[in-house]
DNA sequence: GTGAAAGCGCTAACAT
DNA sequence: ATGTTAGCGCTTTCAC
């Protein structure tokens, strides 16, 4: 069933039965409605590929993250994919893991599949220096990235402003009498780093061994703030994750101490955590929504902004109270 | 850049350059050697349309779930996404949500994308009676269900034996001296019929009140608990999902009680809970890795199982102990 | 082993 | 308003 089968049908020429599909108003109503109750009657779809072949497009967004086996990169993907629909666009989702190798071969496989435009989900997909795949990739199509900017021509950002953030949580717990404030972070992505900033800048003066990175794992973040007090003992605790937040107020727990913490992204567990977690909302809604008014508008060829960022807000539970 | 280009700074023919893509073995070696050279230098990657519209595939596999922020559903995007890729397939992922035009409209979708074969990820996708759609769907390309069977031909279940599993909930509770065992779910799906099935095959002799639903929700989960206990006290916590019977426990340990406790799913919320939930390991990866090879063996024509059905097992933790 | 050419299904410029 | 037709880029018979 293609389109000569419904032109022959409807005794037409394709050019008009294409002119239905495609909703142009230069067909009169009643050759319309003839070849629409055709098509209608034999549930006629016309062929993606012919129609990708001439236009050079299939409508397909490609979304890139490290795991979406993460809640963080889950939820983006979901709301991500839900705000496309709505521009009939669909998402090609490909996890590409920690290594560049990895991120190089994904994003040869969207590249291949032609899709329109690309979102790099998440920091991580920028983390590391080498980023010439990323310049090239940004020549074919529009590079999205979600919590993550790169100083690339075709390459448009949209953050949440964590160093900010983390400044606040420092504050927020110097405010509450901390003063050896233990940070638990999990990585060096750029999210990371800016993370890491925010709280060297906030913190001044402090000893260095409070910093500690971590596996992003609960028992990792126990053992870690286990040997970290036995070593260093300290008065609070942030993260740059909930989950180790988690762990380390559990390892503190173990040993009879409740420490004010802070967690970071308002994820599903620090509700779910005894007592439950204070954390930073990260406002991954707000981010996606705009990541994809970007790409459309990137699509359609307008002038939009390179970078975006929007703020972040405390999210106040049992573990730790502003007043 | 074309296959045309390719061919003439090769100076062979369009047929040739294709065999070499292709990796043809009727291709001479200084001839491979010297097309592949200038493919390479000049990064040539041939069109997916072009080469989708001659042989009707484009090696895509459609994903379907209601949710991908759900936990248990992104792991299993997760795992099948690197399983396919394994296979040189990529993912397209829709999220349907749980109303049945979601479902439908996400399905057009990916027909329309023309893609090989779509997996439906967990029960949910197959709630409800109304699966004409589905009935339809498959005679276009074949479906997978991932914890879902649909009697339909080019239907392929793989699932989990929840009903089994449940019954050994119950019986485990039942050895540790439970006798009013509280069974908390979230909903209708074919999975949660099973699981309930098995409840009241192994309970045998129960307080119909003892069954609540409610929303996959930790608040929700709390309040029916709390609810159901000063209507009917139970002594034991069974649940459909982990953070119902997280939030169940919650509830019981506010008032001073530590029911022995079991979830489902062995999701992340079961090592971040305090005290951490014993929970019925689901074998996804498992399902997951099955259900693609099921795939690919049914896309080459192999002659498949059209249900498949594995064993759960208990991961003991704080809440409940079988010694 | 290699080339010529038909064909996959659709769109859009051009003609009527 | 409608029809004709030339591509879009690749694969694959069929000759040689």
């Amino acid at each position: 069933m293609n389109i000569y089968d419904i032109a022959q049908a409807a005794g037409v020429s394709t050019a008009t039965v294409s002119r239905v599909l495609s909703g142009s108003d230069k067909v009169s109503p009643q050759t319309r409605e003839k070849v629409q109750s055709i098509i209608d009657k034999n549930g006629f779809v016309p062929n993606a590929f012919a129609q990708g072949l001439g236009l050079g497009s299939i409508k397909l967004i490609g979304l890139l993250c490290t795991d979406v086996s993460d809640a963080f990169f889950a939820k983006a993907v979901s709301s991500i994919e839900q705000q496309l629909r709505q521009y009939d666009l669909a998402a090609v989702l490909c996890c590409t893991g920690e290594e560049l190798s990895g991120k190089k071969q994904s994003l040869e496989l969207l590249l291949s599949k032609k899709v329109d435009a690309i979102i790099l989900i998440g920091s991580p997909m920028g983390a590391g220096n080498e980023n010439s795949h990323l310049v090239e990739a940004a020549k074919q199509c529009p590079l999205i990235g979600l919590n993550l900017h790169l100083d690339i021509p075709g390459f448009y950002g949209v953050l949440s402003d964590q160093e900010q953030a983390m400044r606040e949580n420092v504050a927020h717990l110097q405010k509450a009498g901390c003063n050896k404030i233990a940070y638990f972070y999990d990585g060096d992505s750029p999210a990371n780093q800016a993370k890491l900033v925010g709280y060297r800048k906030a913190a001044k003066d402090f000893d260095e061994r409070l910093l500690v990175q971590t596996k992003k794992d609960l028992d990792a973040a126990m053992e870690a703030a286990d040997s970290l007090f036995d070593d260093c003992p300290f008065d609070g605790i942030l993260a740059s994750e909930d989950i180790l937040a988690i762990g380390a107020y559990k390892a503190m727990a173990a040993r009879g101490l409740s420490l004010p913490t802070i967690g970071f992204n308002n994820s599903v567990v620090a509700r779910c955590a005894t007592p439950s977690l204070t954390s930073m909302e990260n406002m991954l809604d707000s981010l996606c929504t705009i990541a994809v008014t970007q790409l459309v508008d990137v699509l359609n060829g307008k002038n939009v902004p390179r970078k975006i960022s929007i703020a972040c807000h405390l999210v106040e539970r049992e573990t730790f109270r502003l007043t």
